[in-house]
RNA sequence: CGGGAUGUAGCGCAGUUGGUAGCGCGCCUGGUUUGGGACCAGGAUGUCGCAGGUUCAAAUCCUGUCAUUCCGACCA
């Protein structure tokens, strides 16, 4: 009996809904994502958790160069000066910049900041290789590790340093950014929605939320388990404000000297973090599919009986070879130990086979998400473990829209908008007449902020919900992580 | 940046009025087991976060510092 108690201690995690930050730290821990190392903010990712990253990168990657976009490399110092050129863009970030002010025993000259963000980088760069209309668009992407010195940190939501991709792309014309800034959005939405099965709202980010030197800021939003929204990914259309700071101009066709227009657009492993807010259960991680490292795990019962470990081997090598990531694991633990590790690290389908299934010719599949048990024959199996998959990614995206829903409310009024932001936690619909005063107003009496400004989505009423003036933008207001 | 909590073996923790560190799990060896975190026997593992100070003597008291965490402020 004592020993079944510490087992229990073992395998013992917070419940989400008794106390959602301290079992997201847990999971971050227990699943193995992520250890912490002896700088604040800078987290070690763990072979388990890079791998889901770059199953993240692997899909986005193909996606981002389906649409042309070519890879490159930018260094990882920004000389001051070359960052303070762009006004809004300096002041935006200037807060949170690590600087380099020694090399070796030497004071250099100029400090270096460590990049934020790389656009003065890549505009500089652009303003030497961009002469003529023949050398647009430029569409450049990096993946690299950006520096901000956040004073709060948690795993994945907000680390001093951490990975993501930046594309920065150069236009000839205003539509042509404009263009690229939805259809990059567009990549992203699709990829949360039907990679990671994670609903978003598309919008607008309002000038108050928008990036430092942007022209507009478009968003994908989402809805975590608890109600508050995390920003998922951005793209930003900057129009020519920093063509016109870093000089870049061509000649256009009709001979004249014309500034380029810039589009940036970025998700970061913040990613990760919204994965287990949104899927994620008091038994651990539930990872989507499409980036699981592993698919499946096969768990061999009374593996020393005549034929099992083989007959798991089989299943383990048939599924390799339709394509799936697959772990076999025979290792001396006992079957319930398995299944508790693996539900804790979120992998998508456990198949179990023992003796007993042997003698019909069948395997047990079990679900993450839900447990539910299938038996199923060994001829069907890879028949049966696409289904699987596919079916739990569309039951993850159901349950996270179904919770999303549930915490969708509508305000008219502002004491309606109040009352709502003190008992409930999810998206606050209301109209807004698009001035800074009501903003401000009602992040400072109502707690909440401007998530944004949805393309979709019809007017819930003909006034502003603070001031009371005509407003035509609808705004979905939230807490946001 | 302000307020609270924590820091002792890989993990979870105990350590009394200061006397030089212990428990459970895990780990290693051997054996028995295996359909929801198995069992027996034996074994290994510590600059007590770090730096100062007080003291004959510090995990324990004092000061500083770093990190984790919660709440708040801030937040491309």
């Amino acid at each position: 009996m004592a020993g079944k108690d510490n087992k229990k201690l073992v395998a013992e995690i917070t419940s989400m809904d008794e106390d959602f930050a301290r079992w997201y730290t847990d999971i971050v821990k227990k699943a193995d994502l992520i250890d912490y190392s002896s700088v604040k903010g800078c987290m070690i990712i763990r072979p388990y958790g890079y791998a889901i990253w770059e199953n993240i990168q692997k899909i986005l990657d193909a996606r981002f160069k389906e649409t042309g976009v070519e890879n490159v490399y930018m260094p990882m110092f920004i000389p001051e000066s070359l960052l303070k050129k762009e006004k809004d863009h300096v002041e935006g970030f200037a807060p949170e910049v690590a600087w380099v002010t020694h090399g070796g025993n030497e004071r250099l000259a100029e400090r270096l900041c460590v990049r934020p963000t790389s656009e003065t980088l890549f505009c500089e760069h652009y303003a030497n290789i961009i002469k003529s209309y023949r050398d647009l668009p430029k569409v450049y992407n990096q993946w690299c590790s950006v520096v901000r010195w956040e004073k709060t940190t948690r795993p994945f939501l907000r680390s001093r340093e951490f990975l993501w991709q930046e594309g920065h792309t150069m236009h000839r014309t205003a539509k042509e950014a404009e263009e690229r800034t939805v259809q990059m959005l567009n990549v992203y939405a699709d990829f949360f929605e039907n990679d990671l099965g994670i609903p978003v709202v598309k919008g607008r980010k309002t000038d108050k939320e928008k990036f430092a030197g942007a022209e507009a800021t478009y968003t994908v939003e989402a809805l975590m388990h608890d109600g508050k929204a995390l920003q998922g990914g951005t793209s930003h259309n900057f129009g020519n404000g920093f063509a016109k700071a870093f000089d870049i101009q061509f000649l256009d066709n009709d001979n004249t000297l014309k500034y380029a227009y810039e589009t940036s657009w970025g998700v970061s492993t913040r990613i990760i973090g919204g994965i287990i807010m949104t899927h994620g259960d008091d038994s651990g991680l539930v990872l989507p599919p499409s980036v699981a490292p592993i698919q499946v795990v096969v768990i061999p019962v009374q593996q020393h009986k005549d034929g099992v470990l083989e007959a798991a081997e089989g299943i383990a090598d048939t599924l390799k070879a339709a394509g799936y990531r697959v772990k076999l694991d025979d290792s001396d633990q006992s079957p319930g130990w398995k299944f508790s590790e693996y539900e804790m690290r979120g992998v998508p389908l456990r198949i179990e086979i023992g003796p007993r299934d042997m003698a019909e010719g069948k395997c047990v599949i079990v679900r993450r998400d839900n447990r539910e048990k299938t038996f199923v024959s060994l001829e069907n199996l890879t028949n049966s473990v696409a289904e699987g998959l596919s079916n739990l990614r569309d039951a993850l995206y159901e349950k996270a829209l179904n919770n999303r829903n549930a915490r969708t409310f509508v305000a008219k009024s502002f004491d309606e908008l109040k009352d709502i932001a003190e008992k409930e936690s999810g998206y606050i619909k209301a109209m807004w007449c698009g001035e800074l005063e009501c903003e401000l107003k009602l992040k400072e009496e109502a707690d909440v902020s401007s998530r944004c400004i949805p393309f979709e989505g019809e007017a819930v009423s003909d006034t502003c919900v603070c001031c009371g003036k005509p407003a035509k933008k609808l705004v979905y207001w939230g807490k946001a992580y």
